[in-house]
DNA sequence: TTTATTTACTTGCATTTTACAAGTAAATGC
DNA sequence: GCATTTACTTGTAAAATGCAAGTAAATAAA
C-alpha cells in the first residue's frame, strides 16, 4: 500500500470519493456507526465478508484520513478499539441516503424494506438521533 | 467486462455500493444531473479525466442498472444522448450529502466552500429543486 | 507452567479493475 | 472526396481486491 495522495479535482464530490469511493469504506463506517462494532475481529466478521488484508488496508487509510481513531483497550495489550471521529460520524447522512436509495430500488432484506416508506422527516430524525448518540460517546470518553 | 451479478449481502447500503460504490459512477451522475452533460464526448471531458474505456464500461453498467438511458439524438445517427431515469435522479440526495461532507472536510474549490455553510434547510431546498427540474425534463419528453 | 486460543494482523499469489495510449468505424462537415 | 467528429474498442501495464496461509504477541485453560 503506497501513499498516493493524488487528487483528481477540487470538486467536493470527487475529493470525497477519492477517500470513500470504494466498495468497503462505507460498510466499515456503517458497522462502526450503528452495529456497535469496534475491533478488528468484529469488523472482519461483517456479513459481506471483507478480506483480512483489505480490512487492514482500509483501516489505515481511514485512520490517516482522520475518519477513525485507533486506541488500545484499557486493561488489555492485545486489543485495539476503532472509533469514529466527528468527521467519521458526519459520514452518517451519506450512508443513510444510500440505505434509503437501496431500500427503494434494490431487493433488501425484510428488516430494511420499511425504510423506503419512511418520510423524509422520519429519516432525518433517525439520522440525527444516531449521530447524536455517537457524538455523545465521543465527547464522554475524553 | 463480464456479467457478474454477485451480491455481497441484502443490506441496502451494500446493495447500493455493489452498483455505485466506485470512484467514477457518481461523478458521471453528477455531470448528467447538474452540469447539463448528455453525450459520451461531454462526459469524457469531465474535469477529473475519466479514461475512455472506463467511461464506456460504466455507462453500460449504469444503463443495465436502469440509472441512465441511452437514446439516439433526433436528426442524427452518430450521436447518442444519455439521460438519468427516476432511479438515477434519486441518487441526487446521496451526491448532495457527499458534496456537503467534502465541502466541510476537504479543500474544495472556491465556488464550493459556501456549501459547507448552508443550513440543512437550504441544502434540502436546493436538492429538491435540482431533482424537480430533472424530473420535469423526464416527464416532458415522453 | 506449559499449552492452547484469541487477537490483530502480514505475506504471497491469482484475479479483477482501472489507467493510459493507440486504433477503428460509421456519420457528418467542408 | 477528404478531413473531422462521435463513440467507441483493443492492448497492455499498473493498481486494487480476493483468497489462503502464516505469524507474533497476549491471554486463558489445564
Amino acid at each position: 500500500m503506497e501513499d498516493k495522495k493524488k487528487v483528481r479535482s477540487n470538486c467536493g464530490v470527487s475529493l470525497s470519493l477519492d477517500i470513500i469511493g470504494d466498495k468497503w469504506s462505507l460498510l466499515i463506517v456503517r458497522d462502526l456507526a450503528f452495529l456497535g462494532k469496534d475491533t478488528y475481529g468484529d469488523l472482519l466478521k461483517m456479513e459481506e465478508g471483507i478480506a483480512t488484508n483489505v480490512l487492514a488496508d482500509r483501516l489505515v487509510v481511514l485512520e490517516k484520513a482522520e475518519i477513525i481513531t485507533k486506541e488500545i483497550f484499557v486493561g488489555s495489550k492485545s486489543k485495539f478499539k476503532y472509533r469514529l471521529t466527528e468527521k467519521g460520524i458526519d459520514l452518517y447522512p451519506i450512508i443513510m441516503e444510500i440505505m434509503f436509495w437501496g431500500s427503494k430500488y434494490c431487493e433488501v432484506k425484510p428488516e430494511q424494506i420499511g425504510i423506503a416508506k419512511m418520510t423524509k422527516q422520519q429519516r432525518d430524525a433517525f439520522t440525527k438521533d444516531v449521530m447524536k448518540k455517537r457524538h455523545k460517546e465521543l465527547t464522554e470518553r475524553s
